[in-house]
DNA sequence: CTTTTTATAGGTAAATTTACCTATACGATT
DNA sequence: AATCGTATAGGTAAATTTACCTATAAAAAG
């Protein structure tokens, strides 16, 4: 068991204010942990971190201008002896296979008390992780099936920028043939990218290459 | 310009502890208004309205049970005087047309400063509304346009459950004929059903059925 | 008790997609 | 220099969808 700093430093991210004061408000009856830095993004948490290096970083996931998974990456390559614990909302479970491997040691609701914001705190500072009761379950069944997300990312990924093109006029109800026109190409060759697509997505139809782009949000 | 009473009292309709935590500390430095009312989703909110009546609702519009949108037409029925301002967040601007209609009095995003929110507050109570820059901008623009989610809901709400059901399955990948197989009926049936669909929901192919789907949240 | 809506089903021709292949050219990687 | 990935394009047959109609019976609404 590791020892605790005298005062454990934490950081705040998320975009609403309200929200930061109020972990600000409750972590202010703890004598050993106080909140040294806020910010509203990952790129305002990079730039305030050059003068503040806190312990932990409470981190929202879903964020304009750098969102919670970029901001971990980020923060893992550059610091990698911050412990982070993300926030987490309900529907955003899925995330947390991917955020695991690139380096978050804990996840959290954001509904959960603040007793249990405290524990995952000291949890996370003395044990290096904190999995709470949802995300542990969430980890076993994890085993047996559904890995939406990373699963979605890694096919996202490997999409070449023409086939996302074409998937985006898909979506815009395009036949192959407008496609073509559009990009001054055969038709032929808008069903070769097609089929392309299939196999890199795992699908047969044009029907799973419009839900796969809506699910891993392609487009919106 | 409406007197304020005394005491506004408020009440808090999140489904993140934390959020309410906060909001309860900020108005804690406000002597005329006290959070008198927490509750984390509709449901509970009017089970405890029967015993407390607050004059003003900070609303969430995501929560689980009954979110901010059925919340506000129940509220607007039985309790007609409470006033309401809907919390939102980034991607929920689309809702305030909705939203306006059914009766909400004001739009705050989450992300707004102390001042903003407890503006927000004096300007309902006083004034019976108040919108910010954003959400102006966005009616202003509406008239222009883009009233996605409320044409959205008058079009999913026009379907029969007969046709949602032909949706979700096309949005598994079925075809007419595997449709009709799985319901017992014919694929010609099939067809005409997405004909039908095509008029109500105003697309000419299948893709268009399937972003449909997605952007009213038919399917997930 | 009409009228409308909903769910059912058919016909046919045209358009479109899909499933198989093959094949070339270019740029980057090894 | 050889290989791989990407973008390009073709052929053809089968499957599927779409665009037009018509039509009936039951249920809901007026």
């Amino acid at each position: 068991m590791k020892k605790l700093p005298p005062l454990i430093k934490i950081a705040v991210v998320d975009d609403h204010q309200l929200f930061r004061v109020g972990v600000v408000a409750l972590l202010s009856d703890y004598n050993d942990m106080e909140v040294v830095l806020e910010a509203s993004n990952g790129k305002d948490l990079l730039t305030q971190l050059k003068k503040t290096t806190p312990h932990l970083v409470l981190l929202d996931i879903e964020m304009p201008e750098m969102n919670g998974i970029e901001t971990t990456l980020a923060l893992k390559k550059e610091y990698p002896d911050i412990k982070i614990i993300i926030l987490t909302m309900h529907n955003e479970e899925e995330f947390i296979f991917d955020l695991m491997n690139k380096g978050a040691n804990g996840f959290l609701p954001k509904d959960k008390s603040v007793e249990t914001v405290v524990d995952a705190i000291y949890s996370v500072m003395q044990k290096g992780y904190y999995y709470n009761d949802q995300i542990t379950q969430a980890i076993i069944k994890g085993n047996s099936g559904h890995l939406k997300a990373p699963e979605l990312f890694n096919k996202a990924a490997s999409l070449t920028e023409r086939e996302i093109e074409i998937i985006k006029l898909i979506c815009e109800q395009k036949t192959n043939r407008e496609i073509g026109e559009l990009l001054f190409i055969s038709a032929r060759t808008v069903d070769n990218h097609k089929t392309n697509i299939f196999t890199k997505i795992g699908s047969k139809t044009t029907i799973g290459i419009v839900m796969f782009a809506m699910q891993a949000k392609l487009i919106s």
